[in-house]
DNA sequence: GTCGGAACTTGACACCTGTCAAGGCGCACG
DNA sequence: CGTGCGCCTTGACAGGTGTCAAGTTCCGAC
């Protein structure tokens, strides 16, 4: 694309050094919260100055949206390879909740930090459409995994998509509460839980 | 009990004026959420002075651990009298799902504040015991409704409490998002899917 | 070499926050 | 009629916040 030279164009530094900033925001904010975590404490935290992060992004607001959605979008591909690669439906439930238990470990404080955001997305109107659109996704999410399933299964998912995501969501969310208060049977608690309820989240397929 | 005289013991006219100030808080902190409501905000929307606040309250976290037990104190309770007059299945589903839809759309702003709240329990130590103990209560109101549905049925609940309470809430947390957003159809959506869930969370009782 | 603009630092502004202390009001009691 | 005490108001303090502008450094282009 570019020249290979040293030097590259503008827009991709910029980029880069856009993501740069924001990952190591998105650790601060994991761990504080959204109100808590102030420009200062995030810059703190990191290589960067503060004015350096005002210098990238116009506000918070901007580095915040910026920082949920770029961690969203990652959170979201997680399942693709067992949704792919799956072969039965039972090695499907086993990686979907492997996955679950294994992100709920490791990245306890990005769902933190994403549950804090939807909650103020009901006070904060600037919030709300970015909370729209990444709970469009998760939903999707879920309705390829459960699909899948079910097709691998021969038959085909019981409930629309809206449902299911907010029922995995609640039971998610429960899971993630546990863990943060220190109850870490929980993960363990959650893996067992898909393997019973998915089942039942799928009826025989009446074409075929 | 006490006297029929003008003057009341000291302590009822403190834990009066504590409960008036509170409910007036409620109102604000329903309106802006845990992080943007300051106390001279919630001292302005009301009668008295952010003094006053601070004179029948240890400080802010003192005032809205206050206000939002108080507030589920009565939210749990909600759901008493269908439980206890409801004769048949249908009856207390109906029941069960009226009253639902009626407090998500009457008190619409109280869940948005407790949902907020338990969401700052993850990250705030103070909150996590108070956000534990209300989740304990709701679980225990899921399960006293699933229950004597259940005992309606002849039949007894097949999932475990932590499950239902999970399930629930997490697609009343849904539809409280949906509303915010200005997604109307929600509540009867609410409605129907209640009427279309609870059938599958029971199961034959085996005994008798 | 030097010019110019991008990248960054530093310091400041204006505002808001929780908290508290000094003072005034009113009312029951002696 | 004082007078003491609970109740409340007002004002202030110290600290933190988002935001921005002036200045500095750096590095490629000519």
């Amino acid at each position: 694309m570019a020249s290979a030279s040293g030097r590259r164009p503008p827009a991709d530094k910029y980029d880069e050094r856009r993501r740069a900033i924001a990952e190591s925001a998105t650790r601060t904010l994991g761990e504080l919260g959204y109100a808590r975590a102030s420009l200062r404490e995030i810059a703190n935290n990191s290589d960067f100055s503060h004015g350096v992060v005002h210098y990238y992004f116009k506000d918070k607001h901007d580095l915040i949206v910026y920082c949920v959605r770029e961690l969203k979008t990652v959170c979201v591909r997680r399942y693709d390879g067992v949704v792919a690669d799956s072969r039965t439906p039972d090695e499907l439930v086993t990686g979907f909740a492997d996955e679950l238990a294994d992100t709920l470990k490791e990245e306890a404080s990005m769902h933190r930090l994403w549950y804090d955001v939807r909650s103020q997305s009901m006070f904060e109107e600037r919030l709300r459409d970015v909370a729209t659109e990444i709970d469009g996704w998760l939903e999707q999410m879920i309705w390829r995994i459960v699909s899948r399933y079910a097709e691998l299964a021969g038959a085909e998912p019981a409930l629309p998509p809206s449902v299911l995501y907010g029922i995995l969501d609640g039971l998610f969310q429960q899971a993630l509460i546990a863990v943060t208060r220190g109850h870490d049977g929980a993960l363990d608690e959650l893996r067992e839980l898909v393997h019973q309820l998915l089942p039942t989240m799928i009826r025989p397929s009446l074409t075929t």
